[in-house]
Order: C-alpha cells, then structure tokens, then sequence
DNA sequence: TGTACTCACGAACACCGTTCGCGTCAAGCG
DNA sequence: CGCTTGACGCGAACGGTGTTCGTGAGTACA
C-alpha cells in the first residue's frame, strides 16, 4: 500500500538477504507439499511456489532442474512414510498385500500425488527404489523366482499407482460432483435409449461403484492376484 | 505474398463457404485423429486442430464443448474397433483376457490415447460403454456374481489403461532415449553406492524390464489375476 | 433495396514451464 | 579504505496452453 520510492532515490538496502529465509531444494519441497496439501496438486506450479517463497519463478531453477524434478521430490517425500517390513516367508501373502496398501495410503496423503507419479516414468529416487526392493523381498519370500517377482512387482505397483490416481480423483475435488452426477444421468440416460437388453448388467452396475466400495474393490482386486501368485508357487 | 487489399474498399467475395470443408464434429475428430497418429498426442491442441482447419480456436467450441470432450470423442474413436465376442462360458479365461489384450492393442493403435483415457473419469461415451458391458458378461458367463463381476471388471480395465499408458510411452518417443539411459545409469549408480547388499533383488531386475518383456509382462499380470478370479469361482 | 438476425472467428485473457541477461551485491585486492 | 570484478538472484519475456467475448460480415427475408 505504501507508494514506491521515487525512481531516482536509489533503494537504501533492499537486499537483506538474512531476513527473509534463504532458497534451498528442502524449502522448495516443503513449501510445495504445503500448497499441495492446502490447494491440490495442480495449484503447485513453478510460479506458485516462487510466489510463496516471495521470489521469481527463475529462483528454483537455481536449486531444481525443472518442474519434473520438483514433482519427483514430491513422490519421494510422500513415499518416505511407507515402512519396510521384515520379510516372512509364512505370512508373504499378508505381506504383500499390506506393503500394496500402505503405498496406497502414503499417495492418497497427499491428494493428487499420485499423478505426479504416473507423469514420472520409472523414478529413481532413493524412496521409490526401497519400494521396489521390499516388493521384491517379499515376493521372493513367498517362493517366486525372479523373474516372477519382477513381472508380480511391476503390475503391482502399476495398479497401486492406477488405484491410488482414480480414487485421488474420487475423494478430492478434482472433478467436480455437478458435473459428475450429471455424467451418471447422461449415462442411464443413454442405456436405457437403446433396446432394453443391451446392458443388462452395467445397468444395475451403478450401486457397486460409490465412493464407500473404494475400500472392497482394492481388497477384491489384492486377493485374486496374491491369490493368483500363489498358486503359481504351488504348482 | 500478395499485399492486403486497401482497407477503404470492401472485401469483395471473402466468404467462399462450400470452397472449404465445412465444419463438423465428425471432421474435427477426424482432423485430430490425423494429428494424433502424425504427431502424437501432445500435438493435438485446439489451436493445432484449429489450424489444420484453418480457422481459429473458436471456431471449435461450436461442435465440441470443450478439449476434454474432443478428448473423450478420440477415446471413443480409439475404441470403436475393439470387437464384442459371444460370451462362451467354457473358455471365459481365455475369452477374458482376450478382451484387455484387445483392448490394450487398440489404445496403443493411437499413440498416447491411454494418456487421454486417464483424464477423463469414467468414460460415457458409446463405445467405453460397450466395453464395459461385454466385460461383465464374459465374467458373469464365468460364474462370478454381479458384484465380483463389477469388482473385477473394474481393476481389469484399470490395469489394462495404466498398462496401455506405460507401453505407450515406452514404445513412443514420449521420453527420448537419451534421458532415459542416463536415468539408467544414475539409478545402477545410487544403488551400488549404498552398503552392498541394499539392493539385491532390484539390482538384477533390469534385464527383466525392457520393452520385449512388455508383452510377457502382460501375460503374468493376465494370467495371475485371471486364476485368483477362477479361484473364486470354483470355491 | 433495406433491415434484422445469426454465427464464424480474431483477439485477448489468464495461466503454464523455461531462459536470458541485467543489475546489484559482496568478496578480493591494491 | 576504496575500487574492481566476479557471481548470482530474479524480472521480464517467449512460446505454449484452454477458453471467452465482441464484432462484423453474410444471409435471408420483408
């Protein structure tokens, strides 16, 4: 509110440097989980944080290469709260599917994270490697080879993150519930338009599908694959 | 080349209308198809269509709602060619897997379709909605109740859209080689550094994780999940 | 011929990630 | 102590995005 100084007065000391915090990368992220977690994921961009941090957006660049970076510091944040069981060969399945759950978890925390982790192709931050090994262990605990414990730690991972992207979208306000619950009538709308037989069971598919069957549809999805893996060590 | 007519006289036949194509959502969607497979996804922006039409980005919210809408009608497009079976229920296994297999080869028939599929929650467009039918049917010939059915069809189509989304941006140039080597290296790099036996598992696991393993990967993820469903059934 | 209405679309808005180079500050040296 | 020089923070700009609004031209009708 105050006027600016007249151009010709030089500024007497604007710079003072110690006053406000210094930049450094740990700042970044942690101001970046704070707008995250205040705003959702798509209010953190580059001039968003810069903003908070009382800077330019050409500051971070000093102390992160770009905005992929930032994002794949944010994953690593939020998968620094998953823990690392000790592999036991008698409960693997138990193990397994608890390890899949907490990644869960540790996404939906930080709601929208879990995008950030489909825009990062493979990370190889310290975090996300942990988690691949312990996925290993306990694979390789219940008696797959590794191969197997590869291609059974991929696509549970592929889904965790799939999972955790969709019912981010659900529970948060990404879409919004006008438009939604006018996308479910558009959709009975449209089934029903065409000859009554054509979708007997998507019809009545609706109930299964709320917010509350998030939960069971995980559980569901977990134990016909731990199941499915299991039978492969039997055999 | 030619200078522009004096502004005091009147532009004499500017509007030549039947000379251009007119416009039409059919021809939008068919302009963004052609960006699409020449150019990638990326490339398809309503200016870029817009362009290709020559007319401005406006022009286009008169057929089509908004870019997410064009989106859905290119998934749709992407999904017309994906054939409905009779359900058989003496090979619903097989018929099962079949289907995503089909499913994931028509999205990666459009390079970077899967990614549009990941936008738009719960597709309802015509042929989304097919898909999701006929998948309940081959289930339930299979002898899982509706709920199982929906449960499973459900994580199905979602593992095979992140699938389709990863294979896609592995086998297009989504991220240049270049990178990703270097993310190769980085990763072997952090890995050996920490105390030897940090990474036993995940260290050895590179040679299982190139892009001719993709469709073996598929397959364990398929038929794992698809023997826990048949687990069920028979209990 | 004059008028009224429709509608295509250029231009602008508010964002985004990223880059370049200016200007200021602090350290080093005479 | 004062001057020079080097480093570096960051304002401003570039080229992109999706979307909206007002204008003016074209058409149809009186």
């Amino acid at each position: 509110m105050t006027a600016p100084p007249p151009p010709w007065r030089r500024t007497p000391s604007p710079r003072r440097r110690a006053a406000k915090q210094m930049l450094s990368q740990e700042l970044i992220v942690k101001t970046a989980l704070e707008i995250l977690a205040a705003e959702g994921i798509d209010a953190v961009s580059m001039r968003r944080v810069a903003q908070q941090l009382e800077t330019g957006p050409a500051s971070l660049y000093a102390y992160v290469a770009n905005k992929e970076e930032l994002d794949e510091l944010l994953l690593d944040a939020a998968l620094s709260e998953v823990p690392c069981p000790e592999p036991d060969p008698q409960r693997w399945t138990e193990q397994v599917k608890e390890q899949v759950r907490h990644q869960i978890r540790a996404m939906m925390a930080y709601p929208g994270i879990a995008k950030v982790a489909w825009q990062t192709p493979i990370p190889v931050t310290p975090n996300s490697l942990r988690q691949g090994e312990i996925m290993l262990q306990l694979l390789r605990a219940g008696g797959l080879d590794l191969k197997q414990a590869v291609f059974a730690g991929d696509a549970l991972s592929t889904y965790a993150k799939a999972f955790a992207y969709e019912a981010s979208g659900w529970t948060f306000g990404d879409y919004d519930p006008e438009k939604m619950s006018e996308r479910g009538q558009q959709m009975a709308e449209y089934m029903q338009s065409l000859p009554a037989s054509a979708f007997p069971n998507l019809l009545r598919a609706g109930e299964f599908f709320t917010e509350e069957t998030s939960q069971p549809r995980l559980e569901f999805a977990l134990e016909a694959f731990v199941a499915g893996l299991a039978a492969m060590v039997r055999k």
